[in-house]
DNA sequence: GCGGCTATAATGTGATCACATATTAAGACA
DNA sequence: TGTCTTAATATGTGATCACATTATAGCCGC
């Protein structure tokens, strides 16, 4: 199984036999921002994108729209593109967020979890120590974001992974900052208080198991590096969003 | 005021001096689907819409595309476009998505809040009565609408507002559908209730005046045509969308 | 040496065209 | 009269070009 085709989204793109450019482009966006690999604040160009992955501009005006729409890069007044910075505040209100629809998400799910589905989890999890032992980032980042969203897509076309894949999109490129900053070996997950919490299907064991998770695998080491950024983000003027 | 052009979103579109034709069109375009003016499983063409609205396929591919990102359009493999059909469970997921996100923000929001708000919000709920009053449908969801998202953006730089902007996207149409089958006389909200927690700045009553308004003033009416049209639905053939 | 101005280059936006493919309608055959 | 085949129509996708506007580097004057 390829650790990152997990990443990309599995309701879109999936069922059809002919992928257009404009989703290949959009996956190879879209997962170099999850995972970081395009830092906050970095400006994007329609042409220079173009040239990189070979296609017309046509395919990356759409793909840009989409991940404009989904805040994972900003479409500024000023006929400029970039990935969006950070700021405490948003770090805490896209933490709050996540809570709020994730522990949700886990609850509803929970009754459609199977054993194969939990083999995956376990498979996931195990990845993300793997990424942990070897300081490889983009395995870690891989193996938590394809832990969570295994869970929450037990549940057929749910509504929740699009909006929650909005906020790890919004997340990632600081994330992945924070981790090179931290060392992912500073970072704790509590998937195996969750995977017990599935394993019993017990729904507010597992909301207090995620909540757990992302409170202190992912903010403890955002809040710190949050400080040191504080001022470097200060003094970038607020933008002017776009459509 | 105009009260249709509150629909419209506000973080984007708005400081920019020169408004482009694309944003144009997806305001229009989102403002139809919102208000329900566009019924669920209804096809769209590109070219079609290019030539309402009298612009090139240009403008429209970038607004659809942006609308889909959202889940506000379907865009479906066999190269079709559509508003999407509800089911009982997307519903009730939107629903758990809506008081998820909604609590959380309308809390969040309340440090906030100022006199001149509480007085915005009185006025969109006075919109809300007036359109019960005379059988106004778009009065009455437009300043439904207006009276949440008012709530919720006092906050600055929200990044729950565009999150539940695209549930509202999702739910507007089948929401039209309801009204015009229940008739809005018989829709109750609670908003004096919601508007007293404010004015008292308690969190805890604003969070469960926020989930009543949602259940009881939108649930129910949601509910009773669910099970009208669950028979309808079920043969449309599940999706297989696109990028 | 430095700040304001100008010319050049770069960029997003919109329009138009070509093309492969899916849908639809017409027609042939049983 | 119903069904399968086939032709024609329609549709989304991608590429290319023109254009207004912005950013940037070069230059002049002080």
């Amino acid at each position: 199984m390829s650790r990152i085709a997990e990443i990309e989204p599995v309701d879109q793109d999936a069922a059809v036999d002919v992928v257009t450019v404009q989703q290949r482009v959009y996956s190879e966006l879209r997962t170099d921002i999850l995972l970081g690999r395009i830092a906050p604040g970095e400006p994007l160009t329609i042409r220079g994108l173009a040239e990189r992955l070979g296609v017309s501009a046509m395919p990356i005006r759409e793909a840009l729209r989409r991940l404009a729409a989904e805040r994972a890069v900003e479409l500024l007044g000023n006929r400029r593109i970039r990935i969006p910075v950070m700021s405490p505040e948003r770090f805490d209100d896209l933490l709050a967020a996540r809570i709020a629809l994730e522990t949700e998400a886990a609850s509803r799910a929970l009754g459609y979890v199977d054993d194969a589905l939990i083999a995956k989890l376990v498979e996931y999890n195990d990845e993300v120590d793997e990424g942990v032992r070897i300081r490889d980032y983009d395995r870690w980042l891989a193996g938590n974001f394809a832990f969570h969203r295994t869970l929450y897509s037990a549940q057929p076309d749910s509504v929740f992974v699009p909006l929650i894949e909005s906020l790890w999109l919004q997340i990632g490129p600081f994330l992945r900052q924070a981790l090179v900053y931290i060392g992912p070996e500073f970072t704790v997950d509590r998937h195996a208080e969750a995977l017990d919490a599935v394993r019993a299907r017990n729904r507010m064991a597992l909301r207090i198991a995620i909540e757990a998770d992302l409170r202190d695998g992912i903010t403890h080491i955002g809040n710190e590096l949050m400080r040191f950024n504080a001022a470097a983000a200060a003094k970038d003027s607020k933008p002017r969003r776009r459509g």
